[in-house]
DNA sequence: TATATTCTCTCTAGTCACTAGAGGTTCAAG
DNA sequence: CTTGAACCTCTAGTGACTAGAGAGAATATA
């Protein structure tokens, strides 16, 4: 058993993260020393690093708590688990979309400014009050 | 002059919005009708335009009530606005190869399931369980 | 003119996923 | 035993909004 200290070193998810879970339900309430302090053993360690994993492909805190739900019947299909990785690829794959988007135009701005003119003639600026000098679609 | 609803209509930001940025400065206090709403000009809807423009591209509140700051002083060197568009592109263009990592981890482990089988060998949840699995470093 | 509808107001709190810090207790090392 | 580090709960903050309640003002319609 080890201590929410130690838990959180082996995972690299902070202490306050790893009580933010338990509050949440993402894992379960731990045991705890008479003195009241939480101690973990392999199955936490094993959800935690779940956890983490998911939280680093992007996924959201409510699909990692749909994905541990389903982790939990192993006689389900499979179904659900691989539409939240295909609704999640296919996020990432729009924001990537839009953020090509968003570098075109800053691309484009930054080029034409060496940043030494004054003000009144910046580059930078007089793009931003005129949304006609952009070449591509960029709202969110 | 015109009333916050055609403000909003005018500019795609919202009338909650408006009101927000009123309250942290980035716009000026609106002048009040004797009913006390709030009526607009030309050069309110030129401001509200430069911020929803400068939002669309990403630039947080912050950098963008200094480069309104800055366009306040025509007579200054634009090295900072340039300096700040610059951050904002290397900014953009770190999240987008983040993402790209985690596109193609999410790519490998969605090809691999085709959400027919059972979650005790399913593939989503044995490579969340697993960074073992992992081709590309993807921690965020 | 009266009424209904729409728009506006302020205020408070919520969203998402944490994060920070205060004040107190417990544990481990010297 | 003493001290410092780690632990606890609780509250509130982060960033950029967003939602909704309850009330007032403005506009449209009969």
């Amino acid at each position: 058993m080890f201590s929410i200290g130690t838990l959180s070193k082996k995972t690299g998810v902070k202490v306050p993260t790893i009580r933010y879970y338990e509050q949440i339900g993402l894992i379960d309430p731990a045991v705890r020393t008479e003195g009241n302090q939480r101690r973990y053993g392999e199955s936490e360690l094993e959800r935690l690093g779940f956890i983490r994993h998911a939280r680093d492909l992007g996924f959201s805190i409510e699909a990692i708590g749909t994905l541990i739900k389903l982790n939990q019947h192993p006689d389900k299909i499979c179904a659900e688990a691989n539409s939240i990785a295909r609704k999640q690829l296919a996020d990432t794959q729009a924001k990537i979309a839009s953020l090509q988007r968003l570098e075109t135009e800053l691309l484009r701005i930054t080029n034409h400014c060496q940043g030494d003119g004054q003000i009144g003639h910046c580059y930078v600026l007089s793009s931003l009050s005129d949304h006609g000098k952009c070449v591509s679609e960029h709202s969110q």
